[in-house]
DNA sequence: CAGATGGTGCTACTTTTCTAGCATAGTGCT
DNA sequence: AGCACTATGCTAGAAAAGTAGCACCATCTG
């Protein structure tokens, strides 16, 4: 399996690729917009080309633009990311990481629906 | 707050700085033990150097050799690293998150000492 | 103590990323 | 149709990343 955003991307294929992800699709000048410490435009055509060559990206073509979209389905990626986050912070225990995510406030009802997620994972013997 | 893994960080400091957390701390000789597609040792050395100056990492003097460890705390880089997740692919909903990571079974780590191993057979059988 | 081993500090070179700019083509409006 | 606007295709150059090799110093071993 590839990985969503593959550990050989360079730094501004990564930021693309996580614009992507977020945005699910997104033209040329989106992507521009939401780049850290954005380059120019000329610049972000070319490593969104160069993205497609990678074959990390496709593009539609929409009336006069090409919208881009990650050739990994965001879910692959999902999965991927989740793991590489397990492994890296949390030696793979998931209990720690689920901790750190509830690190911010919740809402009781957010709370019931974890535990009630928890339950079912647990009864599929994981 | 700088972010634990910084978007201004190239591919290969990104990988050192993931083993690093991963680790703890580690000599260049373990750092290079971990890559993927691992770079001669020299480079490993170098790029530890550049992560030195920039600030990311700091070297302790044990014994005959150094010792590496990432200056942002792991527990700040593990807040940093749950946001970006949560942010790239759950749109800051961490019942999705949390679900994803349930999911997650086989190691990520895993999968790259595999690769690593086919890796070096490649080389070695050529 | 002398040699072997294994570490670090450099420096120079190659490759890849990153970027800008110009030429060209498609759309929509008047 | 003609014009303005906005896109893309490309090429070429600057900057940064990645890599290797050598010289030198510390530690260990016999």
């Amino acid at each position: 399996m590839r990985p969503a955003i593959p550990h050989d991307a360079s730094r501004r294929e990564r930021q693309i690729l996580d614009i992507l992800y977020r945005l699910g699709r997104a033209t040329a000048a989106e992507v521009l917009a939401e780049m850290p410490s954005a380059p120019g435009y000329s610049a972000v055509r070319a490593m969104l080309r160069t993205l497609e060559e990678k074959g990390h990206v496709q593009h539609v073509v929409q009336g006069p633009r090409y919208v881009y979209v990650p050739t990994v389905p965001v879910e692959t990626a999902k999965k991927s990311a989740v793991r590489h986050l397990l492994d890296t912070f949390f030696d793979g225990s998931r209990e720690e990481a689920v901790a750190a995510m509830l690190d911010a406030a919740v809402s009781e009802a957010e709370l019931d629906r974890l535990a009630r997620l928890i339950d079912n994972a647990r009864k599929d013997g994981r």
